[in-house]
DNA sequence: TACCAGGTAAAAA
DNA sequence: TTTTTACATGGT
């Protein structure tokens, strides 16, 4: 396929990148989960995306928008301040092609669902929706910790107060915007200022640990190999204290994108895996396992899209099956 | 006002 | 070994 070399420069000189997604690829689509973030953290609005990206040592806003088919896709990346140095936007684009995983080749999906004929429809129907990354893996833990037990909008509303009390600010165009803060940071903060964002004492002393493990070269989680083995990834993640199989599984989904991972003990995916396949009365994890056995290799990216589904108000009755 | 919400570790039985 | 309990905030 012919296309421009990523990384090159797009129309005008405005520091602008042009990045090839692998397609199929639907920005719109895939961009559309973080509708409603916090702007000053990371939004999605009126088709653009934007969040803070560290770059080296310091930080840029990156803005980016899709163009294109889904067939042919493009992906614009608008760094600000613009980047002194060429390598400043070359790490901007590689950040960005990470958080929406525009390197992923999603369409073995369809063939290995195809037995399915109610997965096979969303496919259909979600065509170049790839699921999205944390920009680290620290950080899709730390949010799946605070996300534990309780439900998401009170954990959204901890996880802003994390961020806006100790990320890095960069201040562009009279707004402040807030970066995730680096475990390092974290290890600086005590138990109170963690309860001061919502969160419990335990999950605190979760954070912390962690955060503390990290800077003392005790633990890396930014450095997984391809090779490694997704049962592997959440065996190391379950051995940390306060991360369970829900946590792990949900880490390795959202941070590494490893989309054989299913966070099956997950109230909302049960509820999602129900609305499709068992008629809305409640199931329980192994019966939710059970389901997405049918899934094979792709059973996390399949509990996304159940998960979008239900989101955007789609439900059994609303697929086209068949065809 | 209760009660539930994308769990986990530690205490108690 | 298995079962119970404490924990935190936000929505209903």
């Amino acid at each position: 396929m012919r296309g421009r070399p990523a990384g090159s420069r797009g129309k005008g000189d405005r520091g602008e990148i042009l990045l090839s997604p692998v397609p199929p690829f639907d920005f719109g689509l895939s961009a559309f989960i973080f509708s409603g973030g916090d702007p000053q953290i990371r939004s999605f609005s009126g088709g653009m995306f934007r969040q803070v990206l560290r770059i080296g040592d310091g930080l840029i806003l990156a803005t980016v928008m899709g163009t294109g088919s889904v067939d042919r896709p493009a992906v614009i990346v608008r760094p600000e301040p613009r980047p002194a140095r060429k390598e400043g936007s070359t790490e901007a684009g590689g950040i960005i092609r990470r958080i929406f995983n525009l390197d992923l080749d999603i369409s073995p999906f369809a063939a290995a669902v195809r037995k399915d004929p109610v997965m096979s429809a969303l496919a259909r129907r979600f065509r170049g929706l790839k699921p999205p990354r944390t920009a680290s893996v620290f950080e899709a833990l730390v949010d799946s910790i605070t996300e534990q037990q309780i439900s998401l909008a009170a954990a959204h509303s901890m996880e802003r107060r994390i961020v806006r009390t100790f990320g890095d600010t960069l201040s562009w165009d009279g707004t402040d915007y807030y970066a995730y803060p680096t475990p390092e940071r974290l290890a600086r903060v005590s138990i109170g200022d963690l309860r001061a964002c919502g969160l419990s004492g335990k999950k605190a002393e979760y954070i912390l640990g962690i955060a503390g493990m990290i800077r003392d070269g005790a633990l890396d989680l930014e450095n997984h190999h391809l090779s490694e083995k997704t049962g592997a990834i959440i065996d190391e993640l379950t051995g940390i204290r306060g991360v369970g199989t829900w946590t792990a599984e949900l880490t390795a989904l959202r941070g590494l994108s490893r989309l054989d991972a299913i966070p099956a003990d997950d109230l909302g995916i049960r509820r999602s895996i129900s609305a499709f396949y068992s008629g809305g009365s409640k199931i329980d994890a192994a019966e939710a396992r059970r389901i997405a056995g049918g899934w094979g290799a792709w059973k996390g990216l399949a509990a996304y899209y159940l998960v979008v589904a239900e989101m955007q108000g789609i439900g059994p009755g609303d697929l086209q099956v068949g065809e």
